[in-house]
DNA sequence: ACATTAAAGTATCGAGTCGAAACTAAATCG
DNA sequence: CGATTTAGTTTCGACTCGATACTTTAATGT
């Protein structure tokens, strides 16, 4: 009946939330930032950014509006699909996520000994890996760890996405990526 | 520059967050009413509750109008201070948080590996601790943690609260409370 | 005692969030 | 080439939240 763990997230949660309205940001303008920050190539998007966030497409559009206009975000146009925007940090915005309120947080993470720290990402990405198979969602996990992932595919674009047919740099692979899927386990017979 | 954990944090709770707009309420909604649930005596007051979620007192108290008048909460009026409220879970509002969207985080959680879940608790429960020490937050911890937590008191009121002067259950040691505070760890000379 | 101050809670307003739905424009499918 | 799908925007209405002003009751100070 009580739930402890699942009420610590929330309250962390909570407190960073309640962190997020200073900077002349509010708290969904700094997870899009955030969001555009980590985003690779494929995933920079308002789209991507929707089903990252759980939105709706009208929403997020309105959250990238606002933050264009303080000149944290650019809309690039897409050379091959017209219809696309690329999302793109400015000088501003990286500027501006030096003051990200989630750091104080990661400030007391970095604080927590070594152990605790380990232990607890190790459960957090089950539990949310878990909770993201339930619902059909996408992990966005870092591109090097995806099943698409060709490593040292030829000189000079060292990896590769064999899934979109992409070269991949050695920063790219650390980006999170909305196609992202993890390495196949054994197949069993369900 | 890639904050791992606490991004963990943040998209664990947006999901639970979206979640919470089924069963007819709003994810503030569910928060407040999660909390008159597990407040003592000492903290089910629209007061204590602003306090623990980190907002204002009108906002709070708008809140609290919305699932009074769902009657999923009722406002009793206090006997030793007029101006006080005293907010109780109604039957219904008992029966609504068997339907809690938190659950399914909770049930991925129960399927974790114990040693995941343990070390979990663990971490977070310090991470939250440090936190609230930064911003001179009140913990809202278990009752019987308390510094001010005396065991069996007196036959008949089994326990005492040394702070407020108040007998306690066994019910009540285990809620959470606006007033509590650790056991004073040994002092040392800082 | 009685005026002052503090505290618990409410009401109102404005900026912002979000989902739903209608819409535009471009790409893809058949 | 027409029909459908997809990326994204706009508009609307219900709701959140902080700020501020307010009421009622309790505590405090002289």
């Amino acid at each position: 009946m009580v739930t402890p763990i699942s009420t610590l997230v929330e309250r962390l949660a909570r407190l960073v939330q309640n962190d997020s309205h200073t900077g002349g940001l509010l708290p969904s303008q700094w997870e899009a930032l955030r969001y555009v920050e980590r985003a690779n190539r494929f995933s920079s998007s308002p789209g991507a950014l929707a089903v990252y966030l759980g939105l709706t497409k009208g929403t997020v559009s309105q959250t990238i509006k606002v933050l264009a206009g303080k000149g944290l975000v650019r809309k690039a146009p897409t050379l091959a699909d017209r219809r696309a925007v690329k999302l793109e940090l400015t000088a501003k915005g990286r500027e501006t996520l030096k003051n990200d309120p989630i750091q104080e947080m990661q400030d007391c993470i970095d604080a927590l000994p070594a152990g605790d720290r380990n232990s607890m990402e190790t459960a957090l990405e089950n539990l949310l890996r878990d909770m993201l198979k339930n619902r059909l969602g996408r992990p966005f996990g870092i591109c090097r760890s995806c099943r698409y992932f060709r490593r040292d595919h030829e000189t000079g674009a060292p990896h590769l996405c064999s899934l979109l047919d992409e070269p991949l740099s050695n920063d790219d692979s650390n980006l999170i990526c909305i196609e992202q899927t993890e390495e196949a386990e054994h197949p069993d017979s369900s």
